[in-house]
DNA sequence: ATTCGTTATGTTTTCGAATAAATAACGGAA
DNA sequence: TTCCGTTATTTATTCGAAAACATAACGAAT
């Protein structure tokens, strides 16, 4: 126990508004593979996510946002589909932009620190 | 639904070495409490934490540093009790500049960020 | 040796979130 | 009008983490 150790920082950033979660890591994932299979009932298998939780988190995006990320399509061909809109594209963009730079600037600092002087 | 909404970013940073977490939001409040009450069981007690939990905890930051960060006392006087070694209130001040840090940069980008174009 | 309040540690119970299951609704196409 | 695979929604079940509980160990003081 107690040997010197190496420090590494991690982080989560989320973005919410005052009725709650609007954006984060998992629902940017979530509106990612949306975009790549057109089916939230598709994207949800492949991120073992249960139907019911997809549609939830999309509900609350959309719910969020002047205008919905996810347009859905009920019945129809094939069932139906969705897809995301403009802003559900630039959504994923603006938020993968700030976490990369979020992540870039801590670890900048983490260098400068040092916990450990033994 | 969808009415234009005001957007404020959250952030949750935390310190891991290759055993798992060392230091996190937590686990420093943990520290303070410690350090006011010089007592694992009052600091949980205070935040309402089981002992057991606080224990594990202290337990777990002691042994990803190279000197302990919470020093113990079984017995004597008062039953024993605990108080912060140096390194552990360095790890207090360390953290929280490094969070109050990463809290303005974030705020300084959400600035210049608008998801709802309207 | 007894007392005291703490640290130390294992065991049990509880609770809520996540998952699974079940069913309905939908609408284009054949 | 039947079929299809999706979205939509409610209800039931499972699971694991957290809390609660229970005891032991400790050592200075009296």
């Amino acid at each position: 126990m107690a040997t010197k150790e190496e420090y590494t920082i991690k982080s989560r950033i989320w973005i919410r508004t005052k009725n709650g979660a609007f954006l984060g890591f998992g629902r940017v994932a979530l509106l990612k593979k949306i975009d790549e299979y057109g089916s939230i009932s598709k994207a949800a298998a492949d991120m073992k996510m249960s139907y019911k939780k997809a549609w939830e988190l999309v509900n609350s995006m959309n719910s969020q946002h002047s205008s919905p990320l996810v347009i859905r399509k009920i019945g129809g061909k094939g069932g139906g589909g969705s897809v995301l809109s403009a802003a559900g594209k630039n959504a994923i963009k603006v938020f993968e932009d700030l976490a990369q730079k979020n992540d870039d600037f801590l670890n900048d600092r983490m260098k400068e620190i040092q916990f450990d002087d033994e």
